[in-house]
DNA sequence: TATGAGTGGTTACCCGGTTCAGAGAGGGAG
DNA sequence: CTCCCTCTCTGAACCGGGTAACCACTCATA
């Protein structure tokens, strides 16, 4: 029952254990004929390298590391994460790489969980997700010296590699095609206010309305309930807006319904856009009109990077594809 | 830059490593002095024990592992998982375990992943999920002989540990519900028949409506498309249900909304229960009757069993909270 | 005074795989 | 026949911890 080792493979084919390494290892230094009979008797008992062994000769973990800051509540209910995960786990699987991955409640306990993995050598790096402005873990991932991809806006990564859409030009597409269809007060319901994406999205939104349209921002916890309180305060204003744009689907779902609730017809009298287009924007009715986001590319782009990283390339910044806008039957003119 | 060791800590306070090991591990062997001093310097220099040097003494690896076999356009749209991993984490994050994740596309990719990460004894024991009747998987795990807590049925689990729910019961108290609404046509919008779950609720179903109701059942992948045309197909129908069962939320609410197109009232002309309770069934309009279960306690359980199981205990099958109805305004008594 | 039991530490070796220096064997050139 | 080189393979040391066995010393007891 005892998992087979190198050294049982020797004994078996009658060499030493140094021959079976290189043998294994497709290394110089074993006569073809021999490196096929190890191969053959490792495959045949079912060999398989052992991980600890080779990290303690300073080899790779094969192994990266996530840690997500989120309540679970949150977590799950954001397809996000799930995607990404899916986009990285693409990228690991084909060299063979694991994902460690984590949930923590504070900033402290996710450094700290670093900190634990990489003095532990359980990783060779990790993913920094859910930026924040003057974000502790960018130092501090800093100082441990891991290779690190920050998933977000290179502004506030420092000296780490950050992988990044232009959420800004997003804001300005929506704006744009929402003036265009004669939208004069536009609200938008935004996620955590210290998130650094927040951030962006807001001082976007109120620059591409500046002079075209009044503009209003609430922050909310992206939970539908607090979707949906926003909501049903801005459409009892009174002068409520005419469009609304969401931070994520879910809100604008609890949107949606807040406004069938009080009797605004959607698009007739609200124009309702959601931010990162899930199945779900696509099942009610009227469909959502989203911004939409190739999240497990976006996650796959960043593995590819980190991976690099880890063998010690050179990685700049990298701007991913900027979400573009998928019109639907939520949005439409202005009510005159 | 290099990371500390225990012999550094050795020559800093002049004893032998064993001294520091023993020290460091709160072994009788040392005085308090030196234990003290040689704790006090392993925290100066920030030191952590390498998972690795550890793991290659018979030491446990002190991770655990979890594979999802599931197209990414489904795992994202299904907070079952996250909320599932959430739950694990909490359990495990206080024992320092780490949980390793996979996201891989075939049974067969999933067994060779437990073999490998056995193999390199990366993991302690593994979490099966989406049990399929027959499945080779387990037999797989058993003979590995690696720890293992199937989240699901345990009349197909063999000879490993369950967790599980009692689904049968969540169905007969959700038929009972609708029958005493007067209903006595209930359709059941069901997922993966390749599953042991929706066999499981499938065969319940059939049993529940017998003799009080027709019943019918349709098979689909849990996608919001599939919920949606299933919903369409049965509401065309000349002896149209007037209650629909739906085996996720994304599928209710996509039901939920080809419903409202069709013109048909919910509930008064439809009554609609959605399994799995998350936020969503709460936003849209009416809010969805649903199937309530605390999916993260679901998590921490099968987490305690299997590190039970790892620690070399002997685990029963532990069935955790059936399902519980939770009435909201999406059912109502049968149309006349 | 010899014996025994604790302390507080040490030396030696193990885990499984990698790496380095070097040892024989065989072959070709001089 | 010797010299040297290449090919194939091996012993020993190493990575960073854990553990068994043992040793030196102190103090109490027979």
């Amino acid at each position: 029952m005892k998992r087979p080792t190198i050294a049982d493979i020797a004994t078996r084919a009658g060499v030493s254990k140094v021959a079976v390494s290189y043998a294994l290892n497709g290394q110089p230094g074993v006569s073809e004929a021999t490196r096929a009979k190890i191969i053959a008797i490792a495959e045949e008992i079912g060999w398989r390298p052992n991980s600890a062994a080779r990290a303690l000769n300073g080899a790779r973990a094969n192994c990266v590391g996530l840690a997500l800051c989120r309540p679970a509540r949150i977590l799950g209910v954001e397809p996000f994460f799930m995607e990404l995960i899916s986009g990285i786990e693409g990228v690991l699987a084909d060299r063979s790489y694991a994902l460690l991955l984590q949930v923590v409640t504070s900033h402290q306990q996710e450094s700290e969980v670093y900190r634990r993995w990489w003095g532990e050598s359980r990783i060779d790096g990790v993913f920094l997700v859910d930026l924040h402005s003057c974000d502790a873990r960018v130092a501090e991932l800093e100082r441990l010296g891991m290779p690190v991809v920050v998933i977000g806006h290179p502004s506030e990564s420092g000296r780490l590699s950050a992988v990044w859409s232009d959420d800004g030009q997003a804001v300005r597409e929506t704006v744009g095609y929402l003036v265009a269809l004669g939208h004069r007060r536009i609200a938008r319901v935004a996620g955590l206010p210290a998130l650094v994406h927040t951030a962006v999205r807001d001082r976007a939104f109120a620059e591409a309305c500046a002079g075209v349209a009044e503009h209003a921002t609430v922050h909310t916890d992206y939970t539908g309930e607090e979707g949906a309180r926003a909501t049903r305060r801005l459409l009892s204003s009174p002068d409520r807006p005419t469009a609304i744009i969401y931070d994520n689907d879910i809100m604008a779902v609890a949107g949606l319904s807040v406004a069938q609730e009080m009797r605004v017809e959607v698009p007739g009298d609200l124009s309702i856009v959601a931010w990162d287009d899930s199945p779900l924007s696509q099942v009610v009715r009227p469909p959502l009109t989203a911004l939409t986001r190739d999240i497990p590319a976006y996650g796959a782009h960043a593995a590819q990077r980190l991976l690099a990283l880890i063998a010690g390339e050179s990685v700049p910044p990298y701007e991913d594809q900027a979400a573009v806008l998928t019109p639907r039957g939520s949005t439409g003119p202005a009510p005159s």
